[in-house]
DNA sequence: CGATCATTCTTAAGGTACTGAACTAAGTTA
DNA sequence: TAACTTAGTTCAGTACCTTAAGAATGATCG
């Protein structure tokens, strides 16, 4: 028997308006009638019945302007969760987040190079069983599960992730694994872009607002976000920031291309640097090294910030050729590479941005390091479940669509 | 009294259906309610209210398949006409088009540089009102002017365009003044962006393709089309693909950045190498004198094919990025100057991509050259009123929209 | 302090767009 | 000619949204 589906009817509006509850944090009906496009009325009824499937929930009341103090209105937090996993080199980072995108319990394991794909799924599941028990949070209030990974993906076939790292998961029908292993929709995508739409999502960004999130982990990657929706391309691969090429006769890529932005100031790119100029480091994964090139900067050393600074130039030129190709108004550094050393990219690409943005006499392009850099991915994971589950877009979104038919 | 607007209730349905016959040429009901999300009472109700506006006619019937032969429905290219006028250094080029994007009528008048703009836009009513009745079209059917022109542009204030080419127009209103002396709603767009939705409109391109045109006239742009949709940005400025950086230690660009696709790689960078290599130019403007680069290249000079293919390299990195950063499934090279010379670009571009698009395991990125490279800003300003008009698109018009309220 | 007004939100009635089910139309197949 | 297949339409019902009017609640002012 078909548990019924919240949210899957009386979509535009119900999207529409939770969207922009989301995006304000707090807001009256009356203004939700001028922020979307619907009369009182519909607002009314939509929102009641956003209040009677327990999303929404009204907190006290606004000030007067001159007559009647306006309800205000705000997402219920706890009302659904969703369970977010970053599978990546340096380990299995998952998040349980709630409905606003915070998050409420979070786990990480070891790396998936060294086991076969089922048994990582198995041990996959086992944890969300375990933690999920740990915070006392309802399953019946978990929505699904997202999962990214760096790389190029194949997601019309439900299958998983191509990249020369993941190998062994090239052909693992990743998503339908773990559906039949937890007993909840999965969803699969590009980490960058999850991070992206967990910007929007959780930093409540504006519904209209044109943004993209460069994200640094272990590469260098971007994800796109305009008007709400997830710019995925034809094949969900948008986004590729990191295979900019910068320099034509610049040095091989492991893509295929030359001169990509992530060979020349990429992550890997900074330590194999520190490493040339004598830093000490201990070898251990790129993002261990990277953090440790990070520290150094932040004591003063000035070899760490020569090299940091250098990679910004990259960035900021991957920052610049975004905002240029998209007319963007927000770049979002994020990711743990940014959580580290953010504060160092920022003003190089803030900078960059302020003077070479074609349009920026038209407008400027603002520069923020998110507030959830380090678990960005994971926590973008969670909303790519909570979004296509509550708020979900017509075009676009193909393939989160196919993953979530076949899902239910 | 308000004419009534055709085409302007019934949003969604009418659109989607009519872009649907628009992109497939001939097609019958049940096709359509295959290839759209509506059902066949709603196709064949919508269809009707087509025919009864004269948008679209019954053309025959097609082959049986072992029942009732399908009567085959085609859009009536008579039915409505729009003007695109193009603005740029060399002259104005305008174009009468039908409802299918095929060419009425076309003129062209020089340049806009020597005049103040109330003459200029004098010129272009007047032009516009000869050649309405020399090829006998009713003005009534006649929906909309779309002007284009390079470079960034204030849409917002409804005025027009900054370039350093274009002075003397910054701050001026041009779309008002041309609606007031003209009579008609007047859109105002960038040229490789009208230029694209000209590609997707009259070159029949699927309605779910992910595309971008890359124009060559004087400058290098990119219009980019998505789920036939143009992409706009947050200020009408995106695509700009000319101001890609491809060298962070080029020269400087009139934009302000360094190493911009367009100075390394762009028509008058063809122009000035072939100057340098000794060819014998007649120092016309630059598209004159591009002109005279690709005959030479293609009487078998080397030189000018050595300059030429120099070129086409820097177009290729800009084609890469662009599919890169949007995953792509195709690529039209357009504008006068691919009109010129898209053979010898075309293949290097296409292997290009064929070698370094990130994605490349996934899906292959097709390369064209239009078939209409020397009108297409033209043709493209005619297929902004047109889908303005017939075909409205929710998101991403804003500008549009603004344009359109005004204007009516 | 009570009458009036302003603002917020809801109820009621009506219109539009879409759908499923059943039907007509026009062919093919045996 | 009868049975079947495919194309397209009619009809009644449903869902959603809007305008118009009303109810609730608080501010303003004589």
């Amino acid at each position: 028997m078909p548990r019924q589906r919240l949210g899957t009817d009386h979509l535009s509006s119900q999207a529409a308006i939770l969207d922009i509850i989301r995006a304000a944090g707090t807001i009256s009906r009356v203004e939700l009638t001028q922020q979307s496009s619907f009369s009182a009325p519909t607002v009314s009824t939509v929102v009641r019945r956003l209040i009677d499937e327990g999303l929404v929930v009204e907190v006290g009341h606004g000030e007067s302007t001159g007559g009647k103090r306006p309800t205000l209105l705000q997402l219920n937090p706890a009302a659904r969760f969703a369970i977010g996993v970053h599978l990546d080199h340096g380990g299995i980072t998952s998040v349980l987040s709630d409905l606003a995108g915070t998050i409420v319990a979070r786990w990480k394991r070891p790396g998936i190079g060294s086991q076969e794909p089922p048994e990582v799924v198995d041990r996959i599941a086992a944890d969300i069983r375990d933690n999920l028990a740990r915070v006392a949070v309802d399953p019946e209030r978990v929505i699904g599960v997202g999962v990214v990974a760096p790389g190029p993906i194949f997601q019309h076939t439900r299958m998983t992730l191509t990249s020369p790292f993941m190998e062994r998961w090239t052909d693992f029908p990743l998503a339908s694994a773990l559906e039949d292993a937890i007993g909840l929709p999965v969803l699969l995508d590009n980490d960058a872009t999850a991070a992206a739409l967990g910007e929007y999502w959780a930093g409540a960004i504006d519904v209209r607002s044109t943004f993209a999130a460069l994200y640094m982990g272990s590469g260098l990657g971007a994800g796109i976000v305009l008007d709400g929706t997830v710019l995925r391309g034809s094949s969900s691969n948008a986004g590729e920031a990191g295979h900019l090429c910068l320099d034509m006769n610049g040095p091989q890529c492991w893509c295929g291309a030359r001169g990509c932005a992530e060979v020349l100031g990429g992550p890997q790119r900074v330590v194999d640097a520190a490493h040339d100029a004598g830093l000490a480091l201990t070898g251990g994964d790129v993002l261990q090294d990277f953090a440790e090139v990070a520290r150094a900067a932040g004591r003063g050393e000035e070899a760490a910030v020569a090299i940091l600074r250098d990679s910004a130039r990259y960035v900021a030129v991957c920052a610049q050729a975004l905002a240029n190709v998209l007319d963007l108004d927000l770049v979002v550094l994020t990711g743990p590479a940014f959580a580290l050393a953010g504060s160092l990219y920022l003003p190089v690409v803030q900078q960059h941005l302020d003077a070479t943005f074609f349009a920026r006499e038209s407008h400027s392009v603002e520069v923020l390091i998110s507030s959830n850099a380090p678990e960005a991915a994971a926590i973008g994971a969670c909303s790519l479940v909570l979004q296509s589950e509550l708020s979900p877009r017509r075009p676009g979104l193909r393939a989160v669509e196919v993953a979530l038919a076949a899902g239910s």
